[in-house]
DNA sequence: TTTGTTTTGTGTAAATTTTACACATTTGCA
DNA sequence: TGCAAATGTGTAAAATTTACACAAAACAAA
């Protein structure tokens, strides 16, 4: 066909190109491929973020640590997939999960093509139980995280980056802390994750300038020292008041 | 297995969990998935942004707008199966292509469970020849379009928040400009994008402090007023110079 | 060639936000 | 009772953002 002008072809209906009836048959002709979603599990420790990691049970990757992750059941959602890794691993419901990145190198997983999409999720260690300690599934400090199974670091590595840009505009960040708690650790919270030193007095200028924290009226117990007034965060209000463009702060 | 502790189990060496051996096999035992790339294609012209759809083919969506896309060929990583998707019906090559978002309701489709990775993609509309003139491909004004074919609109809206937000924080938006442009063509379309005024002064002083900028020396002609300097975008120096955080600037 | 229209190009003052910085108070512990 | 450690608080300087107006350049129309 040269020529786009379709008043030149008398014996097709100009609006009325060949339209595809069977729209299952057109689903099955296209190659399929596996489907997993990978976890890439935060938490807030000791003062330092950790990530919930797994041994590969794979012999090519023996020893090697590896993200929580299942393969996409039929007609599943992948927020739901995502949501039942995190489930059967951490008894955990209503966590803080949002999808990062698709990851679709040929090569990534040595057994042929697999497409994995990649979460990020927030949880409060103290929160919960561990449900199965098979393969020694436990928190690892980022910082002393190297090699990893398939191409996990890397996608460990996008989930930080995208961690530490998302927590300067939207307040993830209180999804790792206990409902209440003192500013300081809302402040060390926020070292951990943006990896250096903040000003102390300015940092709870900042947030309380934003008003979204609630005075609770108690203290911590249980510190070695003075205790820290205990606030909750009021996610009602935040959601009722958030601007439409945000910087470095929400 | 009630216990966890491992010294309880004398037959089985602690640090001996069975291991998979036939990683194709396992690979071969996962349900598999067809999976498409979706284009939204930006560009921009007459002020305004525009997006390229095509009516889509098939019977149940007649007359319904829809993105540009394909299925993944195999082993295709899927960044290239949207480059292909573009180069097909654009002729253009080199051009910006961002991964936003997978989505995947298993009904998203009508001909079964297709999930699809969403780009998005910015050209500039002058710079290129559309290839594929057949089902009415063309560039559509974002702000008039409704209904679309699939969950497309729903994608579309997404790149669009996608784009809105980049926008603030790299310099995205001289890939749908001109080599040189005037900081008139600058400003509109940081105005068509986030769909407000902005201030002249205080925009013109804003982008040249940030010092990207090299001034062409030349002029606009065609145009039926006072002309303004063109100045092309110094990539290299932004590269060199990016800041690592960023907040509403670049 | 003159006049009108449109857009370019430019600077400053006020307001706001960010940054840097120090000391008295409270608690637990030795 | 004194020490160690962390809480809680304010201000001044610097940097950034905002609001805002007028002369000059080009073209079009008379």
């Amino acid at each position: 066909m040269k020529n786009g002008l379709v008043a030149e072809m008398p014996f097709k209906e100009k609006t009325e190109p060949t339209l595809i009836k069977d729209v299952k048959q057109l689903v099955a002709s296209y190659p399929r491929v596996p489907i997993t979603v990978d976890c890439v599990i935060f938490g807030f420790d000791d003062n330092k973020l950790k990530v919930l990691l797994i041994r590969s049970d794979l012999e090519i990757y023996k020893g090697k640590w590896s993200l929580l992750g299942d393969f996409a059941h039929d007609d599943e959602e992948l927020d739901d997939a995502a949501c039942r890794v995190l489930e059967e691993r951490t008894g955990m419901e209503d966590v803080y999960l949002e999808q990062v990145k698709t990851f679709s190198h040929p090569n990534r997983h040595p057994g042929g093509r697999v497409l994995t999409v990649a979460y990020f999720s927030l949880l409060n260690i103290k929160h919960h139980q561990l449900k199965i300690l098979e393969n020694e599934l436990h928190w690892h400090s980022l910082k002393n995280i190297r090699e990893m199974a398939f191409d996990h670091k890397l996608i460990l590595d996008e989930c930080y980056a995208w961690l530490q840009k998302r927590i300067m505009e939207h307040p993830l960040g209180f999804n790792l802390l206990p409902k209440k708690f003192s500013l300081r650790e809302v402040q060390s919270l926020y070292e951990a994750i943006l990896d250096m030193k903040l000003d102390r007095r300015n940092f709870r200028k900042k947030f309380f300038s934003m008003d979204f924290f609630i005075d609770t009226g108690e203290y911590e117990d249980d510190v070695p020292h003075r205790p820290g007034r205990l606030y909750s965060f009021n996610f009602q209000k935040y959601e009722d008041n958030k601007r439409k463009w945000t910087g470095i702060d929400f």
